[in-house]
DNA sequence: ATCACTTATGAAATCGATTTCATAGCCCAA
DNA sequence: TTGGGCTATGAAATCGATTTCATAAGTGAT
């Protein structure tokens, strides 16, 4: 294989010069960069990055670790981080960690042994002990979708508090009192938040919070099945139910769809983030969506920006605003809600979720004792 | 950052002694060697894989190029893949081509660039010259989901030919004559193939090949719109139509919708690949799948088979076979078919598809006498 | 006692780039 | 014309591991 010396015996120079031409520097001859170039593309010589990291200490990789890939969301994220920083010349190390412990260690031994220049990671635990690795070492790293409790960290979240609440509000406009929701497990932020925002807004309405209307499981469409048996074998009967994000909602319609129950017409449903092509089908879920996609582009460029030095070094924390869509898995306007079909029902409409004002914050503090609010908001 | 020579010199021995521990070679006293273990642990040390690979000229990396991890087929593939390399220390670089020339020669640059020891792509064109740089430099390459022509490589794809057949036979076994196919591009063998699944089960049956019913266009929703579209707006009338992917059927979906016909009632629709989360609701879509997770771990072994040596030179074809999956969007069983519940319609029918026989390939090829079948079938 | 062989270890060379430091040549101002 | 400041280039050291080759010590057969 070609190295830096064929090139630089070819071009007739040292290889230094043949260094400063790859990384264009600005102090090469532009008759000298002409013969050097010349030589590369004739011999196609490709640099070697290995040799070139071990030297620089930078390897203009980036590593992802992410629940699971399979999940649509993080999908999204995951392009959103790619396309970032493709255009950088960053690659990407792609780890799903299966929100498992021992599988996120290992990861992070993968990261610490290629040297990546920075991680993205959505942690399994808001603990921030488990990522002591990353923080000793020095490693710049941007947390995604979850908050974490002990390491001031660049962190970029969806405003699931606000997201959930607009949804459950939805709900409460349309009548609903007895809702139910299904979270994630508790050390995970967003599935608290989430679970926040439908203590809130169950009492903004005055509705007084029945503990067993809650369940937590896992962010698992196999979560959201168990889940929802439990719920109806308990004789609860909620009019209601709002699934914590896409997954648990898919064990909901199972169910659901299971007992002989429908949507909306027996059971109401919403849930968190989107599942793309579902919009295209039947029983079009009302939803709140995360901005997945950017949610992966600003992890990514608040990542390389840290690489680059280009920030002062505080961490920061970006909230992305969230979007309640409107479907019909909650009732409302047709009247023959027997029919599947899009055009039926559409346009589906998309409103902003006003995030929560300070006045707001207050008055919530106030009125829910309770209540504690995250820093973010 | 600790170093090899840290560890060797807090162990008291030297830093080959050292490398001899993390490669497990065998002969290593076992007292030195816990010696050393001892003084990995104290140190935290992690091997850095820059020199590493510089000097042993393996990165134990392999790069994924897909179309894009955004379709739930390249999705699942993908996990496939990070499963099966991370269960032998390999890590994946992944890449997004979009069917992009210009990209894919890019992330082949960084392919070469970074050394890695193998490359699993689903390349946008049969064309085997595209792939030059890769077989240049001798890097071991899967094929993966299309076939090339003009590189005998290891391949492995889906039983693209008799999953398409089994799909328009299910819709004549229906009733339906005036069956469409929308295809991918002409140069994608996974499109081709599927038309000429197409092809052998009209045949088969005695129904005559309109050409203006095989519509060709890229693997996209948009796609799928756009020549549904056309293909309503020419007034041919077909009664069924067969999208060659999951992207495509989406298209069709909207496009019908939007024309106020309906799934199966007005018109039917079958489609290759799956949508995993819409087999959970309206319209319940037929289609044939391939294990796409299976071709994802299949690729992986196979290339880190020949990684190790241990196959025999000769590249190998992996046809995975699929299966046919029989919901509801071709009419059929329940009266009252405006009830979008799958309580209603299930047990959905999983129905392995049979792969063309030897005898039936030489019968074909005899009485289609265009038909041009490829190598693998 | 000698030789052949195995086991355990280390010294030095090496992988292919970048970084550091030195220097030659040139221009321009004092 | 001397010295300071550029520009363009190269020699040598370096990054942190692995590979190659050498060797000491122990073992067993002759």
């Amino acid at each position: 294989m070609t190295t830096i010396a064929d090139v630089a015996k070819r071009a007739g120079v040292s290889p230094v010069t043949v260094s400063r031409v790859i990384n264009s520097a600005s102090n090469v001859n532009p008759a000298t960069r002409d013969k050097v170039e010349r030589a590369i593309r004739e011999l196609h010589y490709v640099p070697n990055s290995a040799a070139r990291s071990l030297r620089s200490k930078r390897t203009n990789a980036i590593a992802l670790l992410v629940p699971d890939i399979t999940n649509p969301f993080w999908t999204t994220v995951a392009r959103g981080v790619e396309d970032a920083a493709q255009s950088e010349g960053y690659s990407i190390l792609l780890c799903n960690t299966d929100e498992d412990p021992t599988k996120q260690l290992h990861y992070l031994d993968v990261v610490i042994s290629r040297r990546v220049d920075g991680v993205i990671i959505a942690p399994y635990s808001a603990d921030a002990r488990k990522l002591k690795r990353l923080r000793e070492r020095e490693i710049p790293t941007v947390v995604v979708d979850r908050r974490i409790q002990g390491w001031e960290v660049d962190t970029v979240i969806g405003d699931s508090i606000s997201g959930a609440r607009a949804l459950v509000k939805h709900l409460i406009d349309l009548g609903h009192q007895r809702i139910a929701v299904l979270s994630g497990p508790l050390n995970t932020s967003s599935a608290e938040d989430r679970v926040t925002g439908y203590t809130i807004a169950l009492t903004e309405a005055g509705i007084p919070i029945d503990r067993r209307m809650i369940r937590r499981g896992e962010f698992k469409t196999s979560s959201g099945e168990t889940l929802t048996n439990q719920l109806l074998d308990e004789g609860l009967r909620p009019t209601a139910i709002f699934a914590t994000n896409n997954s648990i909602a898919l064990g909901v319609v199972d169910a659901v769809d299971q007992r002989g129950l429908r949507i909306p017409q027996d059971i109401a449903l919403v849930s968190f983030d989107d599942i793309p092509h579902l919009s295209h089908v039947f029983p079009f879920l009302t939803v709140a969506v995360q901005p997945a996609y950017e949610m992966g582009i600003k992890a990514a460029q608040l990542l390389l920006s840290r690489l680059n030095g280009e920030q002062d070094s505080q961490p920061c924390q970006i909230v992305l605003p969230t979007c309640l869509i409107v479907r019909y898995s909650c009732g409302g306007k047709p009247d023959d809600i027997n029919l599947p079909f899009r055009k039926d029902i559409l346009p589906e409409k998309k409103v902003p979720v006003q995030p929560l004002s300070l006045e707001e914050r207050r008055e919530l503090l106030r009125r829910i004792p309770g209540l504690k609010l995250p820093a973010y908001c």
